[in-house]
DNA sequence: TAGATTGTTAATCGATTAACAATC
DNA sequence: TAGATTGTTAATCGATTAACAATC
């Protein structure tokens, strides 16, 4: 499956895409499609479409185009998603609890294990079968458990300290919504879903908009 | 204030970090700050700071660097956050909830006018004093009220629909959180909060260490 | 003044696009 | 076979980094 190395990260962030698109395709029972039209629907050019997929394989064929099918399930592999994930939960505030709620990441193989919150409130009530659990037994459920990714939902004051007893208790992925950024130790990915900036960013574009009218 | 016309999408992109960070600097009473220090702390090089800022003004000083107030309150100026914005969420289910029950945004001058939903069930319940009205009141209410961003939280089958109802009645800016690719005019701005993007580029960055380790 | 640090130009690096031979 | 479309190389474009004169 793969072919070459140091695939940059810019290809990485169109992978999701990629797989988004390809699957309204399988669920339109579509069989083949050329990068041509591909281009038309995600946005992307064809060349570029061609360049990226190429860095992981030669999946088409001339004068076909790609495999709808095929080509899902190569990019599902690329992204690990041939794979199970456990993931747990700290913080049950409003992100923490809205992401629980999620089943869309249970069907893509992202396991929910737990939910951890310092709010006595909080500990004890459920989530899809899944009860908020006081922090402190984070550490020790962390021992027990197979965590593959900590989900931080916890005010930006606390999100290194938690991110800190994840990190020392083995985990390696970090899916981060505290507004900060977090220090890790190399083998640890991050990935950051920052709202305010996205919002502030927003905010910008509108505002550059108004000034190109003036 | 503007200096030069068409910045690019990697600077607008970097510009809210710049104000989380100097926000910071700010609380902690921090005067000035040299484009080398804040290198240090924000993780772009100092070149890299310099040139950004530059392409909005010269706001700083040789042999001194930038005064962290006059810099925050011209990026703040820059993206927009003089102005009030007023927005609406479209679905109140867990992530729509959660976006309404934040305050950070509230704060910075993001407005929270009114939530609507299809369910019979959420409507009348209050978020915040803000009472969760039947979707069918929205185009009135857009006729009503100056409603500058549209929230849209209601699954992606829904979500053309209501991004159609948001811009016909001139609403400019779309903050998305719905896992689709919003068709909308040339002058709507629209910004997306792809989530399951997200969690997919860490799978794929955990998966790429995997491969590296063997 | 001397030291520090900016603003800005030039050099480098990387990513995207164009072109086309290979081939299904 | 002829037409279509890939895989891939080369050209272009844009973004980042380095360097340094200007100047506070």
């Amino acid at each position: 499956m793969d072919k070459k190395k140091n695939i940059s990260m810019a290809v990485i962030k169109r992978l999701p895409k990629y797989h988004r698109y390809l699957s309204e395709l399988l669920k339109n029972d579509v069989d083949r499609i050329s990068s041509k039209e591909l281009s038309e629907k995600i946005g992307f050019t064809a060349s570029q479409i061609r360049q990226d997929l190429n860095c992981f394989g030669d999946f088409g064929q001339q004068g076909y185009g790609y495999n709808v099918k095929e080509l899902y399930s190569q990019i599902s592999n690329i992204l690990g998603l041939s794979k199970e994930y456990n993931t747990v939960i700290i913080g049950a505030g409003n992100i923490g609890q809205a992401i629980a709620n999620y089943t869309r990441f249970e069907k893509i193989g992202f396991k929910l294990l737990g939910i951890f919150d310092t709010n006595p409130k909080l500990t004890g009530i459920k989530i899809r079968d899944i009860e908020i659990q006081d922090i402190d037994n984070l550490e020790m459920f962390l021992k027990e458990n197979n965590v593959d990714i900590g989900i931080i939902c916890v005010p930006k004051i606390n999100a290194q300290k938690v991110c800190n007893l994840l990190v020392n208790n083995g985990v390696k992925g970090i899916w981060n919504f505290a507004p900060v950024d977090l220090a890790v130790p190399g083998d640890v990915i991050i990935e950051n879903v920052h709202l305010s900036e996205s919002l502030l960013t927003l905010a910008y574009l509108l505002n550059e908009k108004e000034d190109q009218k003036e």
